[in-house]
DNA sequence: CAGTATCCCTTTGGATACTG
DNA sequence: CAGTATCCAAAGGGATACTG
């Protein structure tokens, strides 16, 4: 081709359905109700309890998203009174990595990233 | 014993100032600038042009968010008229390993993740 | 060139009440 | 129990016009 190398992540595309893709699975509520699926499968109320903040609007659209893109499954268990299970999916189970990458950046430059905020703020008003 | 063993994702909680960072760096349009910044250092107008959808004010925004956590750099190059070039800073480099971790996984899952959407959305009208 | 200001519309999300 | 329906407030984001 004419194009001259790029590095990697051009190639990777970061532009059209993955940041769609990423955007459905990272979202406000999604990674917490990803960590508890990770350590057990949970009824929706479960996750309420879990994520204390979350409205059962949220969570349901929450869930909906992650069942569409295959990262949970839902199970009705019983009825009278229905239960329902949701877990994480084969799928689900490889984002893991990816998102602890992610988690661990995360805390570890927490506190650099405090001090450029707290510079930056002061720079502001002086 | 009292506890379970817990994987290691709940002991980095998702919880609190990590999700709100990821909130501020990951959002619609900073992986594409981050992309871009980690090529080449670029002027405003040159961003825009390598991420045509995006509009000037949510352009100015998106630098401002990640200028202030340290991710990007700043710089006033020259006046009359007016210069200023982004940078990505050492902080903002460390922050693409995980990222690229992160497009890895969606390019290499996204056919399967389409296939999901696909079964979800027909058993949906069914 | 590199933004800011304004208007306005769409989307998101909480609170509350209700249902199979 | 596991949601859905409705209302509403706040935030996000586009289009356009303007400025140092």
């Amino acid at each position: 081709m004419t194009d001259t190398a790029r590095p990697l992540t051009h190639d990777l595309g970061v532009g059209a359905p993955h940041r769609e893709l990423l955007d459905q699975v990272l979202d406000k509520w999604s990674l917490q109700v990803l960590e508890e699926l990770c350590e057990r499968p949970s009824r929706f109320n479960d996750l309420r309890r879990a994520v204390p903040e979350v409205t059962a609007k949220s969570l349901t659209a929450t869930l909906r998203r992650l069942e569409r893109n295959g990262i949970v499954g839902r199970e009705v268990v019983s009825s009278r009174p229905v239960a329902v299970e949701y877990s994480i999916t084969p799928l689900g189970k490889t984002f893991r990595d990816p998102v602890d990458a992610l988690l661990v950046w995360a805390r570890a430059h927490l506190p650099e990233i405090q001090r450029a905020r707290e510079a930056f703020d002061e720079a502001e008003y002086r």
